[in-house]
RNA sequence: GCUCCCUUCGUCUAGUGGUUAGGACGCCGGCCUCUCACGUCGGUAACAGGGGUUCGAGCCCCCUAGGGAGCGCCA
């Protein structure tokens, strides 16, 4: 048997990082048994499912690489055939018509609460034969006594009395399916293997397996994963604050960051910690996965992050990084090649829009100094140095960074200083801060002209500032 | 309230009866160094609590506490 696999999101918000999880365990299952990794919509919810939410889940998806081999399916263009299902189960008598008023429904719900026991519903209308012509919902006719057994490939086994389950409402009032109904039908339509999930829908497998059974056929193997935490201790799930895998994207994520950080949560090999995609494949079993939640770190993500940015081709970070740039009003063709300002970077940003705000200078005269670094380094003493390294500098040929290393260190040798002395002062100079990668590749990559003109700024600069000081 | 699930450093985890309880992120310190960063070396820090079982428990059993989920004409 051929494993089949699928992730089956509801498009009422965007792509969090828990679904993603789910979504990427079930990927590398499936490719790991060399099976098919099934999308399937589920937006029976008309009122809540919005066609943002399907665009935002599919470009996540693309995105991230977790490439479907069927789908994306769409639940309700699927409605014939649950309607289907739903008469076959009220035709054999599986299943009943039920006209309790909401009124009634609350009523029990309240006195259960009361009476400190778990609510469910009574049973009414069981036998009760209530017309099709008038307002119904269909209830599936739960079996009584005895209990449900499954082995979850995560949990181990788990096992529920029918007594806590009730007659479920499997087709509201105005004809629609309801959620238990839908996935079993699709899981078994749709032949999936191996369903893997959150562990928020270990109380709901018990239902589907009676409404399986109900249908004569063999439920698939369950596999439910658990949930994950936010940053602050509250859980991620779609009812409550979570982070779109958007947003992520925008903030300068590496697709293969956020796919190593989340199979690591919940999940290890041994002592490591990098996984590339194939090896995720090779090596991910999801007998594997623990059962206990865990918590989201972001400070770990971004770890990752630098990580790969540091190991990736500079050409692609290159490529990822002039869309930013854009952002910050850079043309990126305009300045030094940016695969080169990539390289000089590559070690200093744990995201690309990091990446881009510290580059920008490379292409721009900044408005200000940074006030902490004007302080330290653009006082009265670096005069000398600063306006050494101007006449230097322009003199200098060809503008190569040896020439440039050799420039700065001579400087420093004439006025018997360190090289910090001098670098420092150039630095925030041309830089605008304290901080950049090595001064001969900085002045290398600013240009001729650019550090000349950033030089004369700075040399005016102090010389105010030692005016003002008296 | 009821049912189900979970519990090793702050966080992610290794560990399957005998370990100085290991690694990673973070944090702290050293080295490297023109800054930042990278790299590197070292340090900080955990078996929720209580009972058992056993010659011996992080590992097995029970209880308590804490956390999570479900109990919808949501998915």
């Amino acid at each position: 048997m051929t494993v089949r696999t699928r992730f089956a999101p509801s498009p009422t918000g965007y792509l969090h990082v828990g679904g993603v999880r789910t979504a990427l365990f079930s990927w590398l299952f499936a490719r790991k048994h060399g099976g098919a990794f099934v999308l399937r919509i589920e937006d029976t919810d008309l009122e809540r499912s919005t066609a943002e939410s399907v665009n935002a889940i599919l470009e996540g998806m693309t995105w991230l690489g977790l490439e479907y081999d069927e789908g994306p399916f769409y639940q309700t263009k699927r409605f014939d055939r649950y309607a289907e299902v739903i008469d076959q189960l009220l035709g054999a008598g599986l299943a009943y018509r039920c006209d309790c008023s909401r009124e009634r429904l609350d009523g029990l719900r309240e006195q259960a609460m009361k009476d400190k026991t778990k609510p469910r519903y009574d049973g009414h209308c069981r036998s009760r034969n209530v017309p099709a012509d008038e307002p119904h919902v269909v209830r599936f006719r739960n079996p009584e006594g005895g209990s449900v057994v499954f082995d979850d490939l995560v949990q181990g086994r788990i096992a529920i009395s029918n007594d806590e389950l009730d007659d479920l409402i499997i087709r509201r009032t105005d004809g629609s399916p309801t959620y238990n109904l839908t996935v079993v039908v699709d899981d078994l339509d749709m032949e999936i293997t191996h369903v893997i999930r959150g562990d928020d829908h270990i109380n709901n497998t018990p239902r589907q397996i009676n409404i399986i059974a109900a249908m004569g056929k063999i439920p698939p193997r369950y596999a439910h994963v658990p949930m994950i935490l936010g940053d602050d201790g509250a859980r991620l799930s779609k009812r409550h604050g979570a982070v779109s895998v958007v947003e992520y994207r925008e903030k300068g994520l590496l697709p293969e960051a956020l796919l190593n950080y989340l199979v690591r949560l919940g999940w290890s090999h041994g002592d490591r910690e990098i996984f590339s995609l194939d090896e995720m494949i090779e090596l991910f079993d999801i007998e594997d996965v623990n059962k206990a939640s865990s918590t989201f770190n972001t400070d770990k993500l971004l770890w990752l992050n630098q990580h790969y940015i540091k190991e990736d081709d500079p050409k692609r970070i290159a490529h990822l990084l002039s869309y930013l740039m854009g952002k910050l009003d850079v043309d990126p063709a305009k300045g030094p090649d940016l695969v080169d300002v990539v390289k000089a970077q590559q070690e200093r940003a744990k995201t690309l829009v990091e990446m881009a705000e510290i580059s920008v200078f490379f292409y721009r005269d900044f408005d200000e100094y940074d006030p902490q670094a004007a302080k330290k380094h653009l006082r009265p003493v670096a005069l000398e140095s600063l306006t050494r390294m101007r006449d230097r500098l322009a003199g200098l040929e060809p503008w190569t960074a040896e020439a440039l290393h050799q420039a700065v260190a001579d400087v420093a040798e004439e006025l018997g200083l360190n090289m910090g002395k001098v670098a420092q002062p150039l630095r925030v100079a041309v830089v605008g801060r304290a901080a950049s990668p090595g001064i001969d590749i900085t002045l290398h990559l600013v240009g001729k002209q650019a550090c000349l003109r950033r030089v004369d700024r700075a040399i005016d600069y102090v010389r105010q500032r030692a005016e003002q000081q008296g």
